[in-house]
DNA sequence: AATGAATGAGCCTTCATTCAT
DNA sequence: TATGAATGAAGGCTCATTCAT
């Protein structure tokens, strides 16, 4: 109905791809992720892809922008204004694992995509070092009730946000109980204590 | 006697091998690892290979079977008759992250290895399974000084082991003094309180 | 009326599409002269230019009619009607050479048809017949004053025509002194000694 | 017989494949010359001919490169030592057409390569220059009994060797008393004159 | 007339694998 | 065991041409 004004069917043919390859990269692999089979997958015709994208790695490049934008737009929300730290750090803690749990193909191309040495510092790229610059500045210092202390920047992320995305990864969703005394339990273990 | 003139040559061209697919693997990624660079690189030529290893994918699947192992043997043999839990539980988390720190190598080739979906259920496969049955056998339940609670085997795993690993792949190496504050937490937010 | 809004739009586009394949084949090539390079260069559309011309190798076939029949006027003019002989050729000569070095890009088009076998014997073709043709016409036999002598056709046009046009493609443009001379020379030796 | 050890078989499929380039590239043109193509004429896989060459070009660079050579080779030992340079002009001049004559494909190719653009300026690049400077050399000055003349080097180079090219690729082949008569007449068009 | 997205055959090249030696 | 030439099936990409608009 009011698609056909939404989605001019170039458009469409442009996420086709872009879907496509994603799809194709999660099922299969980077290698083994032919061209001929992302034009049959995405409807798009061998050569008119090349009309939307300069090249297969750009492709790739593109889709690996679009989930990394993505992960920005949707975890960087989380940071509303808490009244106490702790609130606010259950919250994020949750919010991060129901995002990467919600998006487990996306999460799995950015695994394959810098595990298999893709990285060629775009913009779009590092863009785990945004969610922990806003991690720290949100609980970093005695800031809003006095909170974390003194572990490193990294060690840090992975005690929370990296620790979501990998419990997220688990073949089983994890209950909201469970999610709930894991993230309480690592809040205890990083929070300053007095 | 002549064998040991002979084998050495024969073993060496082998390793040579699986040590070229590693690094080319790692160097460059499974995607853009033709068989001609691992030629090069091992010594061997093109068609010797074929003598060794039926297909490429055996190769690059016995790569993955040996750095299992090879995880195995490192990771199982931390847990020692320690008196108390709590230090069995410190050494096997400073162990799991000097082994992980030592090769990071052989985990890059692992990661890649699982993210871009090689994974065929071979024997050697699932080696964290290993890992996380030995560590629930040792710290579970109120075993052997009474300790750990009721999370679930995999979250426990992600909190300690994998937590470890982890840490190993971020870009400088913690000092010893982190790492065991590190462990220390983890250990007071996984131990059975009573 | 309307026409002179509307055809110059419309011829301007024919010759856009004509003078971007002289390009575009001198520049690169007539490997490496794409439609869509073309397109750009003519400020034509992908599409219209098969309502102008059938088919890509037709429009190679224009350009090339098009500078034997541009060739053709501006040879054939120069046999005018001298008194001698002598002053007629060396008339020739210097308009031959002068026309070749005005045209560069259009010869060196030409030289690249002929010589990447497009021959296909068109109307148009054998351009060079005509020049001998004329070229005989005008000085073979006592004619006139009573002159050339019994070398073959073809030598007598690579000679003097033939000659002047590859002078023409020489890097730096001859002096008027020099090419004089020249033709005064090749005159001398060709011409009927009595 | 002796064929077996002067052609391994393997210097034959190199040779062939040059063969086949040239082979095709005077029969269609650059354009039109697919590599599968050349794999069937010279008997090659497609696969192989990258074991002989990295790319379509440089076969094309090196066919090129060995013509250049041959030219060179049997052009230069025209010069042997007459006693009079009228002698040794007339020598040179017929060596050169009867060179180009019997090489009129290889003759068909340079002039192709050139006129597409090819030229990169390569060692073997600029084999006329070679010509030039040689008969320069053998005639320019009063050198061995007083000759040529003031023309420029090019000019003298289309009046004399050119000219000899030209001839040569003209549909027939002239009889020696025309080629001789050419010979004289250029010599005495350009020989020194008391 | 004009646009430019779309097609699909074909191009050059790569690469896992085989095989004669 | 070892070599490396040989194969041939893809693979990524280009391009003349068509077609809906």
């Amino acid at each position: 109905m009011t698609r056909s004004r939404t989605k001019p069917a170039t458009l469409g043919k442009r996420e086709a791809i872009l879907a496509a390859v994603l799809e194709v990269a999660v099922e299969r692999g980077f290698h083994d992720a032919p061209m001929s089979l992302i034009a049959e997958r995405s409807g798009a015709s061998a050569g008119v892809i090349y009309h939307y994208f300069p090249s297969k790695e750009a492709i790739i490049q593109a889709v690996y922008d679009r989930i990394c934008a993505l992960k920005r737009a949707k975890l960087l929300d989380g940071y509303g204004p808490h009244l106490d730290a702790r609130g606010a750090f259950l919250g994020v803690f949750a919010r991060a694992y129901a995002f990467n749990r919600d998006h487990l193909r996306e999460m799995h191309f950015l695994a394959q995509y810098e595990s298999a040495g893709f990285r060629a510092a775009t913009d779009a790229d590092r863009s785990s070092d945004d969610e922990r610059i806003a991690f720290e500045r949100r609980f970093r210092g005695k800031a809003k009730g006095g909170v974390l202390d003194d572990l490193p920047e990294h060690v840090l992320y992975e005690l929370t946000l990296g620790l979501a995305a990998r419990l997220a990864k688990q073949p089983k969703r994890l209950t909201r109980a469970t999610l709930q005394r894991v993230a309480e339990r690592v809040w205890e273990s990083i929070r300053a204590h007095d």
